[in-house]
DNA sequence: GGGCGCTTGATACAATCGTTTGATTCAGCC
DNA sequence: GGCTGAATCAAACGATTGTATCAAGCGCCC
């Protein structure tokens, strides 16, 4: 009983630093404080170990819901901004969850291992976004266009989580690591308010 | 002579696709036509075949160097859309492809195995962009929110190369993933310029 | 042609991987 | 007490990893 959720919670977080192949079963189940057979007692195997982390990772992730335009009286700016916030707390929260981070790593790089994973997890959490993000576009504005500002919004949080390593070493001052959550909100939102109020004056050209 | 030519050219793309632990190194000398023993001859191990092989990507990836404030008569905003250009033909660009995914694995996720490589290999790449932002920004405005411009410009590209698995099963239309290199880069652009010229009025709030 | 140095090849090595095995422990029940 | 079945353990399995070894092959120069 408690020996299968020790396995659980130890191999999201060393599956969530070193992904599926990386970690290794030993590994986990010396961190978990049981042996080393006891994953394919508890499991079938390491894979569907993985397969169960993951859900896990998934149910616990989605605990908190993705602002609405509803939880902000419609007001799309605000939305967006809280949006953004709660997207940004999600992947970046920094004891928080090692199942965000594993999520991040399964979506950047799919194991094959969930298939159906992107439709079912990734593109709730992506129509929400656009669907702020419509309210507040011209609207003879193009498909395409749209999906790039609300990539281009992602974009610019997920580099703090997929690039941390890349960043972390950039020798600049301040370093760029160390920026708060909030910090990057503000910068981010401000962005995108700015990008999407860019379509409203299509062909500004150069300021 | 030509077998050691024979291993790099197979390891870069063997390296690109599975990582360095993910590609052993018999797989390797098979795809190169060689024993698994060459590895160790003509290299001094498989870490060293990594070194190799990402500097060789490095080289090749730097024969177009990146567009500079003189090359544009000192104007920030045309070298901006150049650089912006020319770092998403760099990522993305489907020809060179091993290079540059071995070259963006090993940013977003360093193997360890190369010390120093943001420093001599990133840095000058970002130190490029921030200098052209830096001539467009307040000359107050503070180094860490420059930075965050920086790493938003490059979030925007980053996105399309890092988490292109993804975008590929996103189920929207018309398919994100089909957006041609000049078609981001006119968004990207765009969203830059205006969010460098929202800091030139700061505190503007919601619209 | 004989000797030399650079390559290549098959093979062996120790380490580690995921998984299996079989013995042992322990709680619960007749 | 005696039994049953689940849970845990140490140990070992075969496969695969990176690397080392050593003999055979090769071109080349004296």
């Amino acid at each position: 009983m408690t020996t299968r959720e020790d396995i659980l919670n130890a191999a999201v977080e060393i599956f969530a630093e070193k992904g599926l192949d990386g970690a290794s079963v030993r590994e986990i189940c010396q961190a978990a404080g049981t042996n080393s057979a006891s994953i394919n007692y508890h499991f079938e195997s390491k894979a569907a170990l993985y397969r169960d982390v993951v859900e896990l990772a998934y149910r616990s992730a989605t605990i908190h819901p993705a602002p609405m335009l509803e939880d902000h009286d419609g007001n799309p700016q605000r939305t967006l901004a809280a949006w953004i916030d709660w997207y940004l707390h999600r992947i970046l929260e920094p004891g928080g969850d090692a199942a965000n981070r594993l999520l991040l790593r399964e979506s950047a790089n799919p194991s094959g291992a969930l298939d159906g994973f992107v439709e079912s997890v990734i593109y709730p959490v992506y129509a929400g976004l656009e669907r702020i993000v419509e309210t507040m576009c011209p609207t003879d504005l193009d498909a395409r266009t749209r999906h790039l500002q609300c990539v281009s919004i992602l974009g610019q949080c997920l580099v703090h989580r997929v690039c941390r390593p890349m960043l972390e070493k950039l020798p600049v001052e301040p370093p760029i690591h160390e920026a708060g959550i909030s910090e990057i909100a503000a910068i981010v939102t401000a962005n995108a308010l700015a990008a999407i109020d860019s379509t409203r004056r299509p062909e500004e050209g150069s300021r």
